[in-house]
DNA sequence: TCATTAAGCCAC
DNA sequence: AAACGTGGCTTAATGA
């Protein structure tokens, strides 16, 4: 019934791949492998990897098997080439590693060849430093470490994990899809997201004051500072920017307070409060994403972020520098599309509500999610409870996060078993994921992505508590065995969202390469941006429904719960919500 | 002086 | 509304 969808976009099914290992300096070597893993043509020398790359991917567009996208890859965009297909073998590795219960070994090709080996294994090499002193000995000239791959081991570790992943139910799909998400996290910090200096300039003028010169405070700060200083009192010095003297003065004043989080100085009746509120937002806004950051990561109109594919234990895309999976929300007033072209943003509406019942197969939590509004569906379900005087539908929210985030305030409780009643599946669906954990065992998601197991410390910890002596080391173990269960609780659903935008990613990714010159400029966990031609933007809506709905079908088959799209064709991002 | 930790807020 | 999951990032404070 779904055959097709393999066959053009999933390609796990016979196509040609070809082992890539770069060599020092521009050359490398290449080599036709089977999907097993098998040789099946002898050892190529290139003297340019990126032009046989080129070549290669007009003539047959294989899968290439390389041992890591994000050094490669980047190469090869900057040289305008670009691929449809890839098996990044050290992102693979580390999915084996943990589907085995072994998360955070050593994930390299040479580690994962000296496991094969049983030999002594290499720890992975830390990231390149962005600040490093002088070029290092495989500098290729053009500032670029390169690191030598040998041919052969590529072809082992590669044949070795076909042969390990074959075992394990839709692993095939899951290192398609983290290989895929590779692709697109590389081409998305190569294209950049468009970004308006000028726009992010005048609002920070407009907010802050204007830029200062030599590392002062601008002016609106230093105003506000100033102000907090004089509400504590005459000749009162009080540093905004240190919360222990922030105490120290509120305790002054006759006010104890246990942090300064801004939810609590909330509840303060004091003069400086709602100086300090606004301080810690606007100080927060220059220190983060003030001028230094754009001079830092914005060039060309475009903000190029560094991707992480693979860097948050479940699933979820981590950044490495620039911050882009936390941009304000202010800030959305900066992002704006080039003339004649258009943003098209999509966001997946409740998706880790509409995945748990999906996961659970909840007849009714899924009928409830079978329409548009999943939390409206379910309010139904708490009409009649207590719960403080909210909405129906607030209520029904809370007790859904409170269900997979293991929430604990009081309504939350009484929620939950109003939640227990009506959709006993999805509720023992969450709570067996979390006994598991307390168990001190290991959860998977959808597509067999594996939480670490627990520390060393936690399992003495734990283990410690089982006997009744009284005493602190008692409730710090009943607090490690709840955290871990909050932990697994969560994984399974978080996890499986991120094996579905990872799926929905790359479906569109490759929907899009279809249409021509639209292009992904941005992800953040269930939200997609595409910037794309607005002739085409209609068109590309309609790749961003279809790619959910084959998502959907990936990872669910023929579940009734539905992935909504809420998509807005906008010319700036902050006109999207 | 430099590296690490804590506190806090940003995103989902 | 908030302490309940995953992170990044910045400053102040701490410590070698």
């Amino acid at each position: 019934m779904c055959g097709g969808l393999f066959v053009g976009g999933w390609g796990q099914n016979g196509r040609v791949r070809i082992a890539v290992a770069a060599g020092r300096g521009r050359g490398g070597a290449l080599r036709a492998v089977a999907e097993d893993g098998a040789p099946t043509g002898p050892v190529q020398e290139v003297p340019d990897l990126v032009s046989a790359v080129a070549e290669r991917e007009r003539d047959s567009a294989p899968r290439w098997v390389w041992p890591s996208t994000a050094r490669l890859y980047p190469r090869l965009l900057e040289a305008g080439v670009r691929v449809s297909r890839c098996h990044d073998l050290e992102l693979v590795e580390s999915l084996l590693l943990g589907h085995a219960g072994r998360y955070g070994e050593p994930r390299s090709v040479r580690a994962a060849w000296a496991r094969l080996r049983g030999e002594p294994v290499p720890a992975d090499a830390p990231p390149p430093r962005e600040d490093a002193a002088q070029p290092s000995l495989f500098d290729d000239g053009a500032g670029r470490e390169e690191a030598a791959d040998d041919i052969g081991q590529v072809v082992a570790v590669h044949a070795e994990q076909q042969r390990a992943a074959a075992g394990l139910g839709g692993f095939a799909l899951l290192a398609a899809a983290e290989s895929a998400g590779s692709l697109v996290a590389a081409e998305m910090g190569h294209d950049g997201l468009p970004w308006s200096a000028a726009e992010h300039d005048a609002l920070l003028t407009e907010m802050l004051g204007p830029r200062p010169t030599g590392g002062l405070r601008p002016r609106r700060l230093q105003d506000l500072a100033d102000r907090i200083s004089a509400a504590f009192g005459p000749r009162v010095h009080v540093n905004p920017d240190s919360p222990a003297q922030i105490l120290r003065a509120f305790a002054a004043a006759g006010l104890p307070v246990p942090s300064t989080r801004a939810h609590v100085l909330r509840q303060l009746d004091h003069p400086a409060v709602p100086l300090l509120l606004e301080y810690k937002e606007l100080s927060r806004l220059h220190a983060a994403h003030g001028w230094t950051w754009l001079d830092t990561w914005v060039s060309g109109g475009r903000f190029r972020p560094e991707y992480v594919v693979g860097g948050v234990v479940s699933g979820r895309w981590a950044t490495s520098g620039g911050g882009a999976l936390q941009i304000p929300r202010v800030l959305r007033k900066a992002v704006v599309a080039d003339p004649g072209w258009s943003l098209v943003v999509a966001d997946a509406a409740q998706l880790e509500p509409r995945v748990l019942a999906a996961l659970a197969g909840d007849r009714a939590f899924s009928e409830a999610a079978a329409h548009g509004d999943l939390y409206a569906a379910l309010s139904d379900a708490f009409r009649d409870d207590a719960g403080g005087g909210r909405t129906a539908r607030d209520k029904a929210k809370i007790a859904l996060l409170s269900a997979m985030y293991g929430g604990g305030t009081a309504d939350a409780v009484q929620l939950l078993a109003v939640l227990k009643s009506r959709f006993p599946q999805a509720f023992e669906y969450v709570e067996a994921a979390a006994r598991e954990g307390e168990r001190g065992g290991l959860v998977r998601s959808r597509l067999g992505r594996t939480c670490p197991p627990p520390s060393a410390g936690w399992r003495e910890l734990t283990a410690a508590g089982d006997d009744d002596s009284p005493g602190p080391r008692q409730g710090t173990a009943a607090q490690a065995l709840r955290g871990r269960g909050r932990f697994t609780r969560n994984f399974v659903v978080q996890a499986t969202a991120a094996d579905w935008a990872l799926a929905l990613l790359a479906s569109l990714r490759r929907r899009l390469t279809a249409l021509g010159p639209p292009r992904l400029v941005f992800f953040q966990h269930d939200e997609v941006i595409v910037h794309s031609p607005a002739e085409l933007a209609e068109e590309v809506a309609g790749a961003v429904r279809d790619a959910a709905r084959e998502a959907r079908l990936l990872l669910f088959g023929d579940t009734p719960v539905v992935f909504p799209m809420e998509i807005a064709v906008v010319d700036r991002y902050a006109d999207a919500k």
